[in-house]
RNA sequence: GGUCGCGUAGCUCAGCUGGAUAGAGCAUCUGGUUUCUAACCAGACGGUCAUAGGUUCGAAUCCUAUCGCGAUCACCA
């Protein structure tokens, strides 16, 4: 609708004006004669500013410009435009005709898919990675967040009619692995020594994993024990591990394997998260990809030797110092397997997302110099980085460290408020805001969680669809006078354009608060305006059906679920 | 110190591609169920949109500086 009227403000303007001043290509320029949603029904549905634009051009007072394109457009008997007025500085606010507002009602309850609105018109293939947390236990509320807004900006681009390729960046080499691994020998032969230079992990999960290799790792594991024994230092504890026990490598990925199955999975199927691909990064080095990618960066002459390490010169790039991309031990940085990973999916994908914690910030742009530096176009990489979230219980705040075992997995989160709370909460707010979480705000059962409230309007609708025939739908926009019906016309009419933006700009919170909003608006009429009287008003049967169907699509659009009944 | 994000009501936050009187929930106070689900509704109270400049018809929104909070500055990932 918006665009009908920019259009007719546009033709008008092109065909009656004679100023030389205004120049028609700028006229018909995306952008230029802005028409948008009012916010106060006292000022129409759309309005537009672009007297107050012209006015500068002009050189006359925005009002009497919009007085002339008032009376010039109304002249032209516009069908769907009821009303026309000008209000100071200079809005041009535009009143529809309530048939029209009305008719969305209609369009609302025959659509049998209203994602299809959102289909794109340029198709792409679109590779996602999110969540990839190293797999050295359990998934903790720290990663919810990054999870569920990246199963949310699937969702999106899956409905935008994209191809989505999810995928999970598994960690399974470096020195972390390492620890978890020495971690788990050390419970296995019941050596709880700590190292002097590094930190072992102490989760209750380590116990178990070690359990299940018991029986066919121990007898192997005891022999060693005394000669392993004597180490204090984990270097040299994983130095003589490494030589004595030549299937330490197998034994490192049954580890991950497991904690990857018996944890991570588990956790991601309970919020309904698949996959398209697990993409290990032990896969960048069996081919020798990364030493090719290595190649190509030496040959563009942006690394060299030093103290036996291979460097990256980033400060060509205004980073403070260069990164190391081999070390003098010769095993490959992260970075370097990571620019590898990210030259493998610029090649494939039309764009590439990744969703990162904030806290990767100063390494976006060393990737993306490094990537660029070798000839890869970044604008086709979007990076998300999504502050933290903060786990509160009746006010207090909640630790999370994998390392030292005092952490809550997302898991037991689950167990305790449910997926729906889950999917709610972690997306309600936008990534660049810190994230207070507080438990109890998602158990409670009332207005203060905004869950049970939009749930509860779709329950209570059904209740009423339930007691009518909806057979035979007379719908009849003349019934729908009172203000609170307008309110709800208004909302209704607002969807296309909130989810439209939601989309295009990748913020799912803009839906969430329109669910509430809608949701609000929907409990007031409720409890103000009788739909089941002595007689059955099946304009407002209609109504409050299209409002339901809003209100399960978007909450389906977040997996969570629309009850018929609470 | 450099870099990134954030400072909006007592609290938790919306709003930020510049628009008209800055919005919700909680908390506090006052009302409302013989009625389609009170897991609800109606009302009151509450603001120098961190501060100071700038850009312009118009700034919570854009720019600059300052202050405050968080994150980050590895041969970890």
């Amino acid at each position: 609708m918006n665009i009908e009227i920019k259009n007719i403000i546009e033709s008008y303007l092109l065909e009656t004006t004679s100023d030389e001043n205004i120049n028609p290509r700028e006229i018909s320029k995306e952008g230029y004669i802005e028409v948008q949603k009012t916010t106060n029904e006292l000022h129409g549905d759309y309005y537009s500013n672009i007297a107050m634009k012209l006015s500068k051009v002009l050189k006359k007072n925005p009002v009497d410009i919009g007085e002339d394109i008032k009376k010039g457009l109304l002249g032209r008997k516009h069908p769907q435009i009821k009303n026309i007025e000008i209000k100071k500085p200079g809005f041009i606010n535009f009143f529809i005709e309530d048939s029209k507002r009305a008719s969305i009602v209609t369009d609302i309850i025959k659509n049998n898919n209203i994602f299809e609105k959102f289909k794109t018109k340029i198709k792409k293939n679109i590779h996602i990675e999110f969540v990839s947390a190293n797999p050295t236990g359990p998934l903790h509320v720290g990663h919810g967040r990054g999870l569920i807004f990246g199963k949310t900006l699937s969702n999106m681009l899956r409905i935008q009619g994209h191809n989505v390729f999810t995928e999970y960046y598994v960690n399974n080499i470096g020195k972390q692995i390492d620890i978890l691994s020495i971690s788990v020998i050390l419970s296995l032969i019941d050596l709880k020594r700590p190292f002097d230079d590094v930190d072992i992990y102490k989760g209750k999960y380590i116990s178990t994993v070690a359990n299940k290799l018991k029986l066919k790792y121990r007898d192997l594991l005891l022999i060693h024990k005394d000669s392993l024994s004597g180490n204090k230092v984990y270097e040299s504890f994983l130095g003589s591990l490494k030589k004595d026990f030549n299937s330490y490598l197998v034994f490192r990925d049954t580890v991950i394997d497991i904690i990857i199955n018996d944890y991570i999975k588990k956790d991601l199927e309970d919020l309904n998260v698949q996959f398209s691909n697990w993409f290990h990064e032990s896969e960048l080095i069996k081919d020798n990809f990364v030493y090719q990618i290595l190649e190509k960066i030496k040959s563009k002459g942006l690394s060299y030797v030093k103290d036996g390490a291979v460097w990256f010169k980033s400060t060509k790039y205004g980073d403070d110092k260069d990164r190391v991309l081999v070390r003098a031990n010769s095993a490959l940085t992260y970075f370097a397997t990571d620019i590898a990973y990210h030259s493998l999916k610029l090649d494939k994908y039309d764009h590439i997302i990744n969703i990162w914690g904030s806290d990767h910030h100063g390494y976006v742009p060393r990737l993306t110099n490094a990537l660029k530096g070798i000839g890869y176009d970044t604008d086709k990489m979007s990076i998300h980085l999504i502050q933290f979230a903060n786990l509160y219980r009746d006010g207090e705040k909640m630790s999370m460290s994998t390392r030292s075992g005092e952490f809550i997995t997302l898991k037991s989160l689950a167990d305790e408020i449910g997926p729906d709370a889950i999917n709610f909460f972690y997306i309600n707010k936008k990534i660049e805001q810190h994230l207070d979480f507080e438990i109890n705000t998602a158990l409670s059962k009332d207005k203060d969680n905004p869950v049970y409230y939009i749930q509860y309007a779709h329950a209570r609708i059904e209740k009423i669809i339930q007691k009518v025939s909806t057979d035979n739908l007379n719908f009849d926009d003349r019934e729908l006078i009172d203000p609170k019906e307008q309110e709800l016309l208004r909302l209704l009419n607002s969807y296309v354009q909130t989810i439209e933006q939601a989309m295009d700009t990748l913020q799912p919170q803009l839906i969430t608060n329109y669910l509430y909003k809608l949701s609000q608006s929907f409990h007031s009429y409720y409890a103000n305006v009788k739909i089941i009287g002595e007689e059955i008003n099946y304009s407002r049967v209609s109504l409050v059906m299209a409002v339901q169907k809003i209100l399960k699509n978007g909450l389906n659009l977040f997996d969570i679920s629309a009850p018929e009944d609470m």
